[in-house]
DNA sequence: GCAGAAAGGTTGGACGTCAAAGGATCTTGC
DNA sequence: GCAAGATCCTTTGACGTCCAACCTTTCTGC
């Protein structure tokens, strides 16, 4: 990453260009999302920090937890793709990944043929939970933001969703 | 992607979770962090959905309108990657893709040998015109917050980057 | 001047995401 | 019962991101 020493916000920068070009009503959406997809970058990066020492990504460490809290430490690939919110693609890739490291296993869905049950084995459950643990402590306990920000940035970020149809 | 039809919302789930397991201290920050990670998705895609009817992706379409505000119509590599905040092997790959579609061509720098300019071209400045009133008409006039709640999502974001040092 | 350090880009590898297409396996409806 | 249509998962290909390693070209310091 190029992180350092721009002696300006190239966001900001970017609003001005769009007000001088008179974009007027477009110019704090643009800004907006523009800081929305920085944060993020921002935030991912951290958590990748911690995760890589354990040989993890976010996406499968996601991918874990879900597994880790589910009754049986088992669910259908599909419903894991629903409930993360990503393409099946990514799942099937995700998995593949975990398999190999012997952090979930594949197995064949009792009753239904054409369903896969993607299982957490025991190192799988160690695993994730060590990395609960550091991304606890050392990214979601504190990521910037006074309590009162946090809960006013929730519930935007949670309106959005919802609009978006993530939530009933 | 899987779109629809949870009957919850798997953030608020997760966060319940978190509290169940006794971590109260990073629930917070775990939601807010994962909720920023939605709502970028969600943006993200909006953004692409439009821009791909113009054979253009939101990374190129950056490089493009950084070009297009340049004075000169054209920017070192090096100095892309840095108002773009993006890692310099990233600007490399955008760049071969816009020179490939004629949208772009390298120069090279005429004092420093070793210094490639990026040069936006004809075609480059007009579709880059026709994208950025398509984003601002579609996306970006209306990301579906109120003008109250988007100035303090952007103040709060625009903090978030000060800390981490994107602002000066 | 000239060796060593610094700066600017490129390349190759690992991952992640999405879209589209394909193969299996249920489920339905007549 | 059986064909037609849904479901579930995988595969392939296009992109994007990052990191690490590697050239070139410049700049620095003695």
């Amino acid at each position: 990453m190029a992180e350092q020493g721009l002696e300006f916000d190239p966001i900001a920068e970017a609003r001005r260009q769009w007000v001088a070009h008179g974009w007027h009503d477009a110019a704090d959406g643009m800004a907006v999302l523009t800081s929305i997809i920085r944060v993020e970058q921002l935030l991912m990066s951290r958590v990748e920090a911690q995760l890589r020492p354990l040989g993890l990504t976010f996406a499968r460490y996601e991918l874990l937890v879900l597994l880790s809290f589910s009754r049986r430490g088992a669910l259908p690939l599909g419903k894991i793709g629903a409930r993360l919110q990503v393409h099946p693609a990514s799942v099937t890739n995700a998995v593949d990944r975990l398999e190999r490291d012997g952090l979930v296993a594949r197995v064949p869905h009792p009753e239904d043929g054409r369903t896969t049950l993607a299982t957490i084995t025991p190192d799988g459950r160690r695993l994730v939970q060590r990395a609960t643990t550091t991304l606890n402590e050392q990214v979601f306990a504190d990521l910037g933001w006074d309590p009162d920000e946090l809960d006013a940035m929730f519930e935007s970020l949670r309106r959005f969703r919802a609009a978006a149809g993530d939530v009933a």
